[in-house]
DNA sequence: CACAAAACTGAGACCGGTCTCAATAGCTAA
DNA sequence: TTAGCTATTGAGACCGGTCTCAGTTTTGTG
């Protein structure tokens, strides 16, 4: 049977009709599963189509029943492993619902997050799974009618479905830690750089745990926590620039709040390069457990994100809602786990920190 | 404009040229971008289509254009940097080239990889890139009867477009460096699996590099390097078991050669939890230069990989053919480039190794 | 000013499935 | 035996675009 050579061009539901001695309807009902048709006449094409080596046409498949089978998915950085984690979980769960992926990256921006929305809409996707680049500027979102399940981030203005983590509490208690072993000067670093004018911050996510971090702070009787808090560290960008004249000034951070392991491996690659240690010169704390924080000497310690978890609520409530339910949006809150490891130091509180 | 009820069922060429009072024919030239329209008509039809909130049904198009714009690519391991960098090569390409990817994983396992090509074909990918996770069980691509691209591995039997890496002379390479370090008991560690009854290498990669290891190996006069070779280090196996045993021995290796970054991260999680150092109890060097090698300490020696222009060149190559491209198969090999870090020690080779 | 060439436009087939509806066939109940 | 049902099957419309071909309108040229 390996040695047919195959049709040039591939067979269709017609060529397999034809070949079985049935009509169209017929055969593409045997080769559907759907309607009725009786076991012999069944076989007789079964038999037919893999003769010809049929092989059906999702597109057109799609094209008569109104569904792709397809759900898009828009994140800011794939090359974020966190995201890479949330990606992954989404795609299982897609796969063992039936569906499949298309996945692009926004790069953090909103005009392209736009024209992506619009890509996937015009390819049919069945619905969307997005963690919006900026809450101020959904209209494309809002404007896609359709499945939307908003992931990692929340917008108040749309009112759909939404995956978070316990960003504030988390950020707080790590922040806790820190504080407990007697750290004052920490400062919070994030990748998000604030928009020009405007001061506001665009994303739930890094607004609620620098809420998180200052109620920290605060409670703790430490003024203006806000100072604390250095945007813009990128790792492709001049995220190492920002942490190396952060670590050369007199009054440097005794202990650094990593808003996600691309920048604590930034903070590794600045101490290394200045030739601090950790904790020794520098705590540090980072969000996501990336598998090489648990390898390397000090062990990170790290607020662990269900990450693979997030994605799998995500995807999941997506599809059900493609699937027809009707019901309020629903809200789901993960928890981040903190894991106590190496890179935090104590610090004694009386002495006086060397310059 | 924004105020404006979006329609309950997205416009069609119909809708719009009902609206521009032209016909369906008229409508879709002017909105397709092909055939005469004149200049007044066009600007009425686009008018409406903007009035209507009108989307192009991509899938409509490709149905009747026979071109979906959309390439599939299969990779045995997406968590794998490395592949994910080169899938990040195909996107950007495909993507700058005007198509789209469908990512698949197939567990490195052949049947999975076969499921996948029949998933994605009923899709109606124009084109597939794939890095096939046995050479010896290739007929479903074979039958796959489109344009293909291999990437990182070759397959003897399947004369079309590859890209590859310089695998041997690479692994000699490393193997060269430890070698000249004074290292004389050097262990290759690698996630590929010796499959039960023969013990063939069924991936071009794995087999080029243990190749390039041993005749380095022998040109040291060291026998049976082959030895030296430790499959199943799996990350998410029971490489951690493997690795521990291999460094408890009494004549545990000097050094190591990890096949890629996950490998070296098992390494560094064995030494660690042994009380080792690297490299002052073992040197290691690792494949991939993943982004923690250069921060950690000691910042860890790799043989770089061009993954992304990996990706690329097979992108490139694939779209060539799906364009329509006549030319006998092509053959692309990268070179990978050998980045000394910290994480290789001389040995005294007139000392003998403390066991 | 007349006629050929070029530019537009409209009708309708087609891509490869699904799905509705009517027609035929086989079978049971009365 | 025959009306009444149900199980099968076939014809053809339809999804939303593209594309061919013929008919109509402009434009160009001698």
């Amino acid at each position: 049977m390996s040695q047919e050579t195959p049709p040039r061009k591939p067979a269709t539901v017609q060529d397999v009709a034809q070949a079985a001695g049935v009509s169209k309807a017929t055969a593409a009902r045997a080769l559907g599963q759907y309607g009725a048709v009786s076991t012999s006449v069944r076989a007789r094409v079964v038999a037919a189509a893999e003769a010809l080596g049929y092989r059906p046409n999702e597109m057109a498949r799609s094209m008569s029943t109104g569904r792709s089978g397809t759900i898009g998915v828009i994140v800011g950085d794939i090359e974020n492993p966190y995201f890479g984690l949330a990606v992954r979980g989404i795609s299982d769960g897609a796969r063992a619902l039936g569906f499949n992926v298309i996945l692009a990256n926004s790069a953090e921006d909103s005009a392209e997050e736009r024209m992506t929305v619009e890509v996937l809409a015009r390819k049919q996707i069945d619905g969307l799974i997005v963690a919006p680049a900026a809450a101020g500027d959904v209209v494309h979102l809002r404007d896609y009618a359709r499945p939307l399940v908003l992931m990692d981030r929340t917008v108040a203005a749309l009112a759909v479905d939404t995956v978070v983590m316990d960003d504030a509490s988390a950020a707080a208690e790590a922040t806790s830690l820190l504080l407990d072993a007697g750290h004052r000067r920490i400062a919070y670093l994030t990748a998000t750089k604030l928009a020009g004018a405007h001061t506001e911050i665009d994303i739930s996510t890094v607004a609620n745990r620098i809420a998180g971090f200052a109620r920290a702070m605060q409670a703790a009787g430490i003024g203006d926590p806000w100072a604390q808090v250095h945007f813009g560290v990128t790792p492709r960008g001049d995220g190492q620039g920002v942490i190396r004249a952060l670590l050369a000034r007199d009054d440097r951070p005794t202990a650094v709040l990593a808003s996600d392991s691309l920048i604590a491996l930034e903070v590794l690659r600045a101490t290394k390069a200045l030739g601090l240690t950790i904790p020794g010169d520098l705590s540090l704390v980072s969000f996501h457990d990336a598998d090489w924080t648990s390898a390397v000497t000090p062990a990170v310690t790290v607020l662990a994100q269900p990450a693979y978890a997030l994605g799998q609520a995500a995807v999941g409530m997506l599809i059900e809602r493609i699937e027809g339910l009707i019901a309020p949006p629903r809200r789901v809150e993960l928890p981040m786990r903190l894991i106590v490891r190496e890179s935090v130091a104590r610090i004694d509180l009386s002495a006086s920190i060397k310059p």
